[in-house]
DNA sequence: ATTCTCACA
DNA sequence: TGTGAGCA
């Protein structure tokens, strides 16, 4: 009996396909022990262990053509270093996948949120936050395209974000990202009166803003910061035709009987 | 069942 | 860097 076995029960054995074998032959870096006279290849244990390293470099990332070189010249310490920067690859991912994860538990715990609270007024407490500048816009001018590619580069995985458009009551808008840290500027902590709601024509956003300043005013609520808009374009993905926002501001309360 | 080649992502 | 189809 034979102790070589034949291209497919090779593909069995290593879980790789009859082609994929062939085509590390084809460049030259995994050979059969010999072929038979019916030209089909045959292979021995020596070159099991040979495509099990050739499957493990490239799992660790190495191309076909570099494992050769691999394989015939790599010190131990060279592939000490291979593995290195394979696990660096590895942790970055890893945290690709991390902050991936943290992003769809965000939009699902949104979108909890937008379900129960939509259309009702609320004071939410918010703890200081930091913002950085990232548009300023005349308060009658649109969004546009072109407004956004000249700022692109600013700002990655752009509708990914909550964008928050702070309004101070003068003609410009400013655009801002929340950051960790200290940024461009900050909002103090405090009682926001909040809504939010979705908008399907541009007018609606206008009626919304007038409807919290008129419920600020008849729960003699004092307006003691600009107005906030945040917009979360990801929320659209359960209501196509339609942008999420919510409006804030900070507010005191005259009912609270706080002296002067 | 295996080989080769070619087109295709 | 492979895969799938068609052929001998």
């Amino acid at each position: 009996m034979k102790s070589e076995i034949t291209i497919s029960e090779l593909a069995k054995l290593m879980n790789v396909s009859v082609h994929q074998i062939r085509y590390f032959e084809e460049k030259g870096v995994l050979w059969p022990a010999y072929t038979d006279n019916n030209q089909y290849r045959m292979y021995d244990i020596e070159q099991v262990y040979q495509l099990s390293h050739i499957l493990l470099l490239r799992k660790l990332g190495v191309s076909v053509q570099s494992i050769n070189d691999c394989m015939t010249s790599y010190s131990a310490d060279q592939y000490r270093q291979l593995l290195h920067h394979s696990l660096r690859e590895v942790d970055a991912e890893l945290l690709r996948l991390k902050e991936l994860q943290h992003f769809i538990k965000k939009v699902l715990h949104e979108q909890q949120n937008f379900n129960s609270q939509s259309n009702h007024y609320q004071i939410k407490r918010r703890d200081t936050t930091y913002f950085a500048r990232w548009i300023e816009m005349d308060s009658h001018n649109k969004l546009n395209a072109k407004l956004l590619a000249e700022q692109a580069k600013r700002v990655p995985n752009l509708f990914e974000s909550d964008i928050h458009y702070i309004s101070d009551g003068s003609s410009t808008i400013t655009l801002c990202l929340e950051t960790q840290g200290p940024g461009d500027f900050s909002l103090p902590g405090g009682n926001y009166l909040s809504m939010q709601s979705l908008i399907h024509e541009d007018d609606e956003l206008e009626q919304m803003i007038e409807q919290l300043y008129d419920y600020a005013a008849t729960q003699s609520y004092t307006i003691t910061g600009p107005l906030i808009l945040i917009e979360r374009s990801y929320l659209s993905l359960f209501s196509k035709n339609g942008l999420h926002y919510e409006l804030q501001f900070l507010i005191e309360s005259a009912a609270k009987g706080e002296p002067s």
